[in-house]
DNA sequence: ACAATAACGCAACCTTGTTGCACTAAAATA
DNA sequence: TATTTTAGTGCAACAAGGTTGCGTTATTGT
């Protein structure tokens, strides 16, 4: 059974060309694709279901999605135990501001941040901008 | 002089009704304005003059501009120095969950970040989700 | 007061993303 | 294996956010 296969049937979701094609993407991909990389490298596929598609990785856990520094959706593989209901995302996003490229970094939060007075904290978002390897 | 009219002054900008209504918008709120919040606080204003004026203000100094969590662009008064050609907007933000709101922070990151060999970084953008003070 | 320049308002357009619905394919069951 | 259930696909239409072009109007420096 194939890595896509795989990953399809530990997250409880039907084998189909198409999740199949866009597994394939994103295990050949270093860094996060959005919606129109994917639209470019799988020509004829349907844009709706391509978003379905999208969607679908995401709440069973596959793949998280990040806010680029455009406000444009990507998604990146999920590295390991996320789950339908709980994303382990909270790693940090470098954007380049060149290519415009998007990878998932290892670095956590070490720092403790002070909010006002009865403000409550659920997660964090952090995105570096800056230059990649490729763009220097 | 009103702080509207110096504002505007300050900045180079032309001094005209819409952009002093903006700005009386701006200096009345404790939270960042999308388009849309200003759209709806005043109402017959042309939509694109909107974009334009905000677009402005950003570009000159007077506001800078930060993604909310889902991706729509809000903006908030600068606290002081910025300039045409720097925006020191590297402090944090928050969202709100629940009613959506945008606050600035005063924090500023300390710890170091880690990149990949050969990345450079050039800002960074963090941004705090969770539940503001009215909505707990 | 006047000319130069910047801002405004409107129409049209683009991109990202969603919804509804009819049709088709995958998988569970018999 | 044939059937039935269920989920996925494709298409049309739509919505929100945002931009561009262009003619008109207002601000400002002389």
């Amino acid at each position: 059974m194939s890595s896509e296969e795989q990953l399809l049937k530990n997250h409880g979701l039907k084998k189909t060309d198409i999740r199949l094609k866009v597994l394939t993407e994103f295990l050949q991909c270093d860094h996060a694709l959005s919606h129109q990389d994917l639209e470019a490298s799988l020509a004829q596929i349907d844009r709706v279901t391509l978003y379905r598609t999208l969607n679908s990785f995401e709440s069973k856990g596959i793949t998280h999605k990040v806010l680029d520094q455009h406000g444009v959706s990507k998604y990146a593989l999920c590295k390991s135990d996320c789950s339908e209901h709980a994303h382990h995302d909270n790693h940090f996003h470098f954007h380049c501001t060149n290519c415009n490229k998007t990878v998932c970094l290892d670095d956590h939060l070490t720092q403790t941040i002070s909010l006002p007075k009865g403000y409550q904290m659920s997660d964090i978002r952090l995105n570096v901008r800056g230059l990649c390897k490729d763009c220097i």
